[in-house]
DNA sequence: AATTCACATTGATATTTATAGATATGACTG
DNA sequence: CAGTCATATCTATAAATATCAATGTGAATT
């Protein structure tokens, strides 16, 4: 794939999938360790772990280790980046041209 | 899947794949037909077929039927819920309490 | 009527992904 | 230092996905 999209294919996968977007909201209300999460979701420890390591692999999460635990939160960083890469694709151009090209030829 | 989440990660899936970004980024400049858009992609086009109906299913794009040929345009009502949803989803409630708890109960 | 064109659908295939069980690691606990 | 806890990784598997060739469809052209 090409390097032009593929953090960005990375961060919207990343909000793909129905246990990510639950994980994401349980830490709107603040950082959670790991333990917490699984308690709150119906997944098993080793799928929670790998659907974390999406997230923070697309940058959206942010963890912090102590001790024997793993504190996930929101990363400021990564909700700016989404934000702009959401901006760029959706920003209509209304100055060029809308008309069709393939009636005109056709 | 739960309903309360389905419509999100469709609207995200969408987004998900190098070459729908790609024809997001072309639809930007306006509304382009299949044909057109075929021809600025290295694609053959039942896979443009295939991307453009996950585009349009998900609601980020509408299409205009017209004689044989479907116009394809950013969809403004789509973009507003996009929006909408990853807003919703990257509020932080910094008033409610970001103290982990297993620290505390470790 | 036969052909061509734009597009959709089907079928086959390879890749990616979500999931859970099992195992590994590293840290604290008794 | 043996046991437990939190987490990561590995393995296997089922499901989803991207791709293209082939075929279907409906409309315009000749």
């Amino acid at each position: 794939m090409s390097t032009v999209y593929s953090k960005r294919v990375k961060i919207f996968k990343a909000f793909s999938d129905e246990s990510r977007l639950r994980v994401i909201e349980l830490l709107q209300s603040g950082e959670k360790c790991g333990c917490t999460l699984e308690e709150m979701l119906p997944i098993c420890q080793s799928t929670l772990s790998h659907h974390m390591k999406i997230l923070v692999e697309s940058g959206i999460v942010e963890v912090r280790k102590d001790k024997k635990w793993s504190y996930y939160s929101i990363s400021d960083e990564g909700i700016m980046v989404t934000q702009e890469f959401l901006g760029d694709l959706l920003v209509k151009h209304y100055d060029t041209s809308i008309i069709n090209i393939c009636e005109e030829k056709g």
